[in-house]
DNA sequence: CTTTGGCACTCGCGATGCCTGAGTGCTAAC
DNA sequence: GTTAGCACTCAGGCATCGCGAGTGCCAAAG
């Protein structure tokens, strides 16, 4: 266990090589830091520190720099999180708020996440596990191909083109709309399996095909994740060799997608940040990168998360405070819009 | 005016440096291309070249390099086009013809084109000047918010909440969707000014509010351009100092977009390809970028583009033949699909 | 008159070596 | 337990050097 000195000296080094991005020396830390303590006396506490594997040096003769596990201990015991300012705090919901629609509102909320961590931020689409079909519209495009319009409770809008064999009259399609309603409206997205969707095509007799098309298509979203400023990677002084890599990442939105929900894993409670550093991530493009997400609800549901990325050697007690407040934002317009009084 | 010779030292320093990236010397051109010349031969031509403005020397005893106007007479005098293999090119049309909605047809062109040419591509959505509203629908989401749907005869797909201070029946609805097409089917996107919806509001009579609201927002259309690759970038040699800068340049989807708009400018003849090389893009986040675009139409009308966007150094001769191969393959799709065959 | 070989010259780049300064660990004194 | 002092290490900056690629110019050959 760390006594008082270490952990106010382990707190001082990932301060300063937070903002610096050079290895911390004795001599710095003395002077910069009021730790009341000699250099030599700050190095024996560097080396225990090292010894117990929180800090490491790049090099015999240089300072030191937190190990991945240090900034572990540093996120879980010494972290000072101050909260935003109330008026920042409202002055972010307002935006949130303003938003036009589902879209506009990830993308804002990625926009601010980025500007307040001076990260690459990412946020993933709601899915909550519940979400539900609020509204179903078949679109008659012209007599061959339909739009398949749905809302689900989520407030996302996903739409897809249906192309038909046969021409169909607009009658037909409007009572095929109603039908589909009847038999879908409320009923939760999870629940459109393979099975329920061919008693349904039986139920509706004609058609059968195109109600196949047309629902096999409804559960997969359109997107899934929004990435604000990847310029921000970029930057970092210790990713200039490997922008490349991380940008090909970012780019594969179902890798994204698939990595969001690992680093989510485990802790699940609503509202929890969750911080997954350098070497706990498995794909090799993330070693040396960290990530802060913090999940939002729609109803008491996790319905997806607020993330920013960075170098392990990132501003956490700022990243944390701005995905939590932005999440919190994100839950708090759903829980406002969407049980459904459509209050803007 | 350049000689014979000359053209030919000048296309076979743009093939080297596009392909090694190096400074190119006599020596390396004498023996690499069968030009029959000595070195010195070479190196009286190139000193020609240079005072020509054609050629830079990055420094004394250092070979050549193309500067940006020698680059423009190579992609208007020298390049060698070589036409796709008739079977790729039907693979790209088939890979096009799939894609099941707007959305995934622009995104699968974008990566066709970053793949084919190794650069970062940009397709700028469709928006030709006669663009009509093929359909229009109002669902109700709930009693305060229904969502409008209006499909664009490029395929386009819009969605916008609307919010209500009042509660409205779904027949009422039903009603006032049916107002709307009566008055806006058919008719052109672009004619929906301010003073034709206000008189579509007066004679609609009752929620004058309510449509003007809706009306308002049709035109504003969600994507207008699609990024791939923009690792891409960050691969280049030449841009290790820069991504950063560039990356934040693509970010903003308007920016983009009226630098698309701007590039296209002039030549708006059909299946153009639009060349700017470096110094001849105004942003100085561009210096040293070129773009190649090629512009896509529907019916006769120019709708939008495919762009690549690389480093001034870039292989132009495949990057023309990718993008106006994809432009021609996009043009083709919505030739066969938009009329209303839905054919796919 | 054009082409070419030869030659002197230039200059970036990588390797080498030196020096400095930041930083360390250890020890002995407080 | 803390601190001052000291010897030691090592990365990074700087100058030096040699190499090699490349040039321009000139005179001879075609």
């Amino acid at each position: 266990m760390l006594n008082q000195r270490q952990r106010d000296i382990l707190r001082a080094v990932v301060d300063d090589y937070v903002s610096t991005a050079e290895p911390v020396g004795s001599r710095t830390l003395s002077r910069k830091y009021g730790l009341g303590l000699s250099p030599a006396t700050i190095r024996n506490a560097l080396a225990d520190l090292e010894d117990e594997g929180l800090l490491r040096q790049p090099h015999t003769s240089a300072g030191r720099v937190p190990s991945d596990q240090g900034y572990r201990v540093f996120v879980e015991e010494l972290m000072a999180l101050s909260p935003l300012a109330p008026s920042v705090r409202a002055d972010l919901l307002r935006r949130q708020a303003e938003a036009e629609d589902l879209r506009d509102l990830l993308t804002q909320t990625a926009r601010l996440a980025a500007v307040l961590s001076g990260c690459t931020a990412i946020v993933r689409s709601p899915r909550p596990a519940g979400a539900r079909i609020r509204a179903l519209s078949l679109v008659p495009v012209t007599d061959r191909k339909l739009l398949l319009v749905v809302v689900s409770s989520t407030g996302a809008v996903t739409h897809r083109q249906v192309l038909l064999e046969e021409p169909i009259a607009p009658e037909e399609v409007a009572a095929l709309a109603v039908g589909l309603q009847q038999h879908l409206l409320e009923r939760p997205l999870d629940a459109l399996t393979g099975r329920v969707l061919e008693g349904l095509a039986e139920r509706m007799g004609r058609h059968r095909d195109l109600i196949r098309q047309v629902i096999g298509r409804v559960e997969a979203p359109d997107d899934a994740v929004v990435i604000a400023h990847t310029a921000h990677l970029a930057r970092q002084p210790e990713f200039q060799q490997r922008v490349d890599g991380l940008l090909d990442f970012l780019d594969r939105p179902d890798r994204v997608l698939r990595w969001m929900q690992e680093v989510r894993g485990g802790s699940s409670s609503p509202g929890a940040v969750t911080i997954r550093i350098g070497a706990e991530h498995r794909d090799p493009e993330l070693q040396g990168c960290s990530v802060v997400a913090a999940s939002y609800t729609i109803g008491d549901e996790v319905a997806g998360e607020v993330a920013v990325l960075g170098p392990t050697r990132l501003d956490y007690a700022t990243a944390v405070t701005a995905v939590s407040a932005l999440a919190a934002g994100l839950s708090e317009v759903f829980g406002a819009r969407l049980p459904g009084e459509g209050r803007q």
